[in-house]
DNA sequence: TAAAATCCGGGATGAACGTCCCGCTTTTCC
DNA sequence: GGAAAAGCGGGACGTTCATCCCGGATTTTA
């Protein structure tokens, strides 16, 4: 799994439900461990990305890699574990927004959303950048479908004339990719909204 | 690291243009064999990325992997080497954009350009993205300054009028970086041409 | 053409990681 | 309280690479 990160994903998070399930008759400590692990890794992966190695998540959170791996036989299952809360919170928000707001402005806020998340976030903004991880099969099966939400928001403000009737979901998700790429995302937010703006303005209709 | 042949350390791109000038004393098949791998490793990253192996590109040259690195002590290097000879022809294209256009539709075709070329280059693409690669540093000592004259076009749109006044530099890296990762860029030129439309209205002045 | 300079091939080396395994510890349950 | 079950730590192993090294081949030189 070196290489290619996060390339086959095909079932990967429904397993993880599964998983998620059977995490209740975990011993305590066992219970303990994996919160731990999952809080840290969390953490790291947002601050520095995914290229942080397994065994320095598992010292950091002050357990064995073995721990680690029992838990999440994959680096892989590991990110996709700590992304589950996350787009669980997304795709809320996301319907939320579809439901009290003008279309158009449902679709530029969620679309902001994202930029912002990503930004804050280096590890999501990896892994929604990376030839590998595909946010529009992520999350589908287990019910926190980003990719679809963004897609009904967009059709829904090109169906209300706020955004160019030409732009393709694929051309969103570039855009999005960019934004985050933005230096000093992070810390500079005033230079994010900039470049939000700029984009979101190239997609109004004239 | 091979010491004695590059020892000055006074800026990488000056280290390669050095190499440049020793490079007519080298032996008939040296000089084919340079040439050879630099051609294929062209080909190469630019198909798959950065991330094939030297070993992979050392195979598909013909050449031993100790080839490859006696005359590229570095992958780095030998990527920068690549980079010298694309990056001069950019340049050029940008002066000469510069110099016979309104300073609004010079910025605008010099922007096209670039996400073009990284478009189709997939380890231009990964380079500029940031993946251990500064467009911003790069050739700079050679005299092939990408980043100098897209500033500079920048400036003068802005000062044009053409484009709005608070955009900065790494606004405009970053939306290159973002519309050079859409999916089927180097095949889907439609998309393509679509997404830095989509871009460019956004930085105009509305 | 033969010695000398130069270069070649590709195996060796070493570092970085993800994953697995197993002897030992902690928890659970009766 | 004690035995069985569950989990733990962290070293071992297998991979993947970039880079280095050196015996031998090739080119240059005199």
């Amino acid at each position: 799994m070196n290489v290619p990160l996060f390339q086959d994903y095909s079932g990967r998070l429904s397993r993880l439900a599964m998983e998620e399930c059977v995490a209740r008759e975990l011993r305590a400590d066992a219970r303990r461990n994996r919160a731990r692990v999952l809080a840290v890794a969390a953490e790291v992966f947002a601050a520095e990305g995914l290229g942080v190695p397994i065994h320095e998540i598992a010292r950091r959170a002050g357990v064995g890699t073995g721990t680690v791996s029992r838990h999440f036989p994959t680096k892989e299952a590991l990110y996709e574990a700590i992304l589950l809360e996350r787009m669980e919170r997304l795709t809320a928000e996301a319907d939320a927004m579809a439901a009290s707001e003008e279309p158009g402005e449902a679709f530029f806020r969620f679309f902001a959303t994202l930029v912002h998340e990503g930004a804050t976030n280096r590890g999501l903004a990896e892994a929604l950048a990376g030839a590998g991880y595909d946010l529009d099969t992520a999350g589908v099966e287990a019910g926190h479908d980003i990719s679809g939400r963004l897609r009904t928001l967009l059709a829904m403000a090109q169906q209300a004339g706020s955004v160019r009737s030409d732009v393709e979901y694929a051309d969103v998700k570039a855009l999005m990719v960019g934004c985050q790429a933005h230096p000093g995302g992070g810390t500079d937010k005033a230079a994010l909204d900039r470049i939000i703006s700029i984009v979101c303005s190239g997609l109004r209709t004239p």
